[in-house]
DNA sequence: GTCTATATCCTGATAGAC
DNA sequence: GTCTATCAGGATATAGAC
């Protein structure tokens, strides 16, 4: 509605900053400068640099996690009880992947997708304390939901496998994300990390066969598939 | 051979240090107090932060490297040519992530193999931009040899698809060192972050399967697994 | 080689005028 | 709400005595 004022400006420009440099490396110097904002701004209207990282933050996780759920949800109705495991194991890991790693549901230019996708590589590898209980209120519970959802898929897996093996892609995912340079130059070229629909594609597929790995503990005792 | 000089103390307390705040979360203040060094020898036997850090990292890549290396070379030694591929490329697999999970090559106690563990996970999802020719030249060479060796075992997979792999597989490891404690919140305690077998185990059925996944062009056009 | 003392800079936060 | 000016503290790095 309103032009963007001085809170709005700050959230941008931090969001810009922490997807380039992190946490650590946000100064709110540069920040407000940057913004052409005064400096004083930020606690004014924050209270303080880690509220400011929150109120960030949470803008963008809200709509990613509600769109991830939406999605979980339309599965949900419309899966056979003895429908296809793994196409619908793929269309779970893809209604978790896809939110973050496009960051449609943000409803911004792809550029700003691009840039809020790094953000999150770096603050989910960062990881500073005083986000951690924030964090996991935040993901904490649709974490919880995915887990449940992808338990049914498989019912022969311990549990705690299911959560390994969620861990496991979302450090996939946020590693891809955030140090997609480092592929492309180690690949001569190969992979392009601005392609967003190829990274897709290609941890939707890594993630679903991951899931649809063979018991551990049936690992020495050869291959079921 | 001899006690401890001053050099190695800041070494080891330096290792400490990054596994616990990683880079940014390092002073050199804290750093020669718990030392009992004084804060100018930092810049005396290394020159600075940054070259400290380097040195610190290269004293556990070199032996991790080379047992990643001695170990696929014995394995490709013993291959037959018509041998069983996803037993192989489960090998594979295994002599690339075993020795940095267990830091079994540099010699030191448990817990020293731990902390190591934990170092370069923080060091590999941090990135510091000075570290990027740094870490490219240490594990440039050995991520190719890996990639030559899964090219050859998955014959049909485009390289470009088998680096995007690797690339999971790496953040997958090191998120999953990085983050330990939270899978052991979320999962209500399911998963222990302490024990290493356990790890090892889940994370090479899950990137066995993962690379095992159906060419990507395939999808949507059924599976052949 | 090791130490003290300090230079130089940058950080987040705040007091108080407007 | 926005500004200036400043505080208090931490950072790396270094000069120079011993």
């Amino acid at each position: 509605m309103s032009p963007p004022d001085t809170r709005d400006q700050i959230l941008d420009v931090a969001e810009a900053m922490l997807a380039a440099d992190g946490f650590a490396g946000l100064s709110l110097r540069r920040l407000t400068t940057a913004a052409g904002v005064n400096l004083a701004a930020v606690n004014y209207h924050f209270g303080g640099k880690e509220e400011l990282v929150k109120a960030v933050l949470a803008r963008r996780i809200a709509p990613i996690n509600s769109e991830r759920l939406s999605r979980l949800e339309a599965l949900e109705a419309l899966a056979a009880p003895d429908g296809d495991e793994p196409a619908e194991l793929e269309a779970i890991l893809r209604a978790f992947l896809e939110p973050p790693l496009r960051a449609t549901a943000t409803g911004c230019d792809p550029g700003t997708g691009r840039q809020v996708c790094r953000m999150f590589g770096r603050i989910l590898v960062e990881q500073p304390p005083f986000l951690r209980d924030f964090l996991r209120s935040q993901f904490g519970s649709t974490a919880r939901r995915f887990v449940d959802a992808l338990a049914r898929v498989l019912p022969r897996e311990p549990v705690a496998t299911i959560w390994w093996r969620l861990h496991f892609v979302v450090g996939a995912m946020a590693h891809a994300i955030q140090n997609a340079t480092a592929v492309q130059h180690m690949s001569d070229g190969l992979c392009d990390p601005d392609d967003a629909d190829a990274l897709v594609e290609e941890l939707v597929a890594f993630a679903t066969a991951g899931f649809l790995a063979p018991l551990s503990a049936d690992l020495g005792r050869g291959r079921q598939r």
